[in-house]
DNA sequence: CTGAAAGCGCTTACAG
DNA sequence: CTGAAAGCGCTTACAG
């Protein structure tokens, strides 16, 4: 069996409230008991209850990281693991641990967060992919539970904490680069219907398109739910239709991927390097070099980030 | 402020103990109880506080999985987001909680091991990539810390429960496929020398080029920390020496990519397809079709589990 | 079937 | 600077 506090004061000879003091507090403890107190926490190899401790400081020091995407999806996308990776990391150096959920319905997640705030097993949520109906959030704002998106959430953008790059720069930025290579029919692979980030790469879009009436630009979009299967189905029905773009823009790298294997399959020639301005090396990640050229530019160029950031409460 | 146990017992109009049984053994309740409490409960949306009930309970039904990597290692690998989604997943099927670990130096790790679970932060460990000095796991083992290995431990492998593919197959199959394809020069790049992974692909290759003595394959081998970058570096290393390996053997599918970008980089043509024997769909994933094929190759095929799973006392 | 008692391992005021 | 008291929100035996 561990040890506990009162291990430690009885073998220190001292009260257990001042071994928590010793934790906690050692500057207001006595040198000489101080020495004793941590001698017996050596000897004892005494760890606090961390459960104890929430209990009695009424404050968790957990934050839930939530991604609203199947096994499958989660399995293959980068931003995953970049997001989680970087948060679990940053968690760890300040004595805050990450739990991690995902898989589940958007449906029953507000559900969850409130189920998972009130049993104080999380005292913070990161939620991602906001979707355009801000049902789950509505819940988390009455309640005030602490949380921001990663992501633009679909509505009360002023209430609601959230960091996000600016998509519709980003999708302006991509369709101007392809009408200036004179491509005039572009497909577009976007994300899902729900989600604000298809929204907002959407708008730049189009607002471009606009902006370009003189060309003529015809854009052909296409909804996807981000897999590489949707971009290689998608890609391959606009690449084998009448009229077949000249150039591609998808939401996400995989998608990218898939278009690319529609490519091969549809019997194209594909640009071994981006068709575009002069290639930087900073502006191509090191996975997909090949791919998704046109998006990564439009991103790096267009994120800077936006969003309110409010202080939360722990 | 969140209602409590003594709320909704007050509610209702029974003791607390009444309540607990309501939620943890609702048959051992009258049928009127029941309904009283359940009225309250809902009345009051109460959520019992989990940290209390952990600490009530003596255990917590936390699961802690631990990755040795770097952030960017993690943030590229797809076997990191695999493996993390999947154990997300099962954990809050059975109202686990997952808690994930990362970037820390694998010396430190052996402390964190016991830290978390002597803190009673984590009710037991998953630990992934072990090392062939197997000191970390030496304390867990002492502590009787109940833990499992994704990947074959480096020592005691008899009394540590793990989980792995037969990578000494793996490596035997993918030589094996290469000689049998005629190549005579064949590079390998491995993982970091400490791990058990790379133990055992090298044994496989050497002792399948052994027992083709006869056809004299050489083994060039080099060894990588499993990124893309050392994935081109090591394979433009190769590429470029007089003795140019005819085919490359990779531990990982980000290695293969790097192999690709350091062809292009040499000048050399990359095969469309793999070289091999008739593709099989069900042969290669989706991320990387044109690429890895021979390690993919082996690995499924000779993707086997095997280890010890014992069970633990949660 | 239900409640009074004791306890999980810690911390926060409050005296001294 | 230190300790006695009370409490965090729950559960586990034990009576009745």
């Amino acid at each position: 069996m561990a040890s506990t506090i009162n291990d430690v004061a009885k073998l220190a000879g001292v009260s257990r409230q001042t071994v928590s003091r010793v934790i906690n507090e050692p500057t207001l403890v006595n040198s000489k008991t101080l020495d004793k107190v941590q001698r017996a926490i050596k000897i004892l190899d005494y760890h606090p209850n961390i459960t104890a401790r929430f209990l009695a400081n009424k404050r968790v020091k957990t934050i839930g990281l939530y991604m609203p995407f199947s096994a499958d999806q989660v399995r293959q996308n980068l931003f995953f693991s970049t997001l989680s990776s970087v948060v679990c990391q940053f968690c760890s150096q300040h004595d805050y641990i990450m739990q991690l959920f995902t898989s589940l319905t958007r449906e029953d997640s507000g559900r969850l967060f409130a189920r998972l705030y009130k049993e104080r097993q999380v005292g913070g949520l990161i939620l991602t992919c906001p979707s355009v109906s801000n049902e789950e959030l509505i819940s988390l704002l009455t309640e005030k539970i602490p949380f921001i998106i990663v992501g633009r959430p679909g509505l009360q953008t002023e209430q609601i904490p959230y960091v996000d790059v600016d998509n519709v720069e980003a999708g302006r930025l991509a369709t101007a680069h392809l009408i200036d290579y004179g491509h005039r029919r572009i497909g577009f692979l976007n994300g899902p219907a729900d989600m604000t980030l298809s929204e907002d790469l959407r708008q730049g879009v189009t607002a471009c398109a606009a902006a370009h009436s003189a060309e003529q630009p015809l854009i052909l979009e296409a909804e996807t739910d981000l897999t590489f299967a949707a971009g290689y189905v998608e890609a391959l029905r606009l690449l084998t239709s009448p009229k077949r773009p000249t150039a591609i823009f998808t939401a996400d790298d995989l998608l990218a991927i898939g278009v690319k294997k529609s490519g091969r399959r549809a019997g194209l020639a594909h640009p071994r390097r981006p068709v575009g301005p002069q290639r930087r090396s900073d502006r191509l990640g090191p996975y997909f070099p090949w791919c998704a050229d046109l998006y990564r530019y439009a991103v790096r160029t267009a994120g800077r980030y936006c969003g309110r950031i409010s202080g939360t409460q722990h």
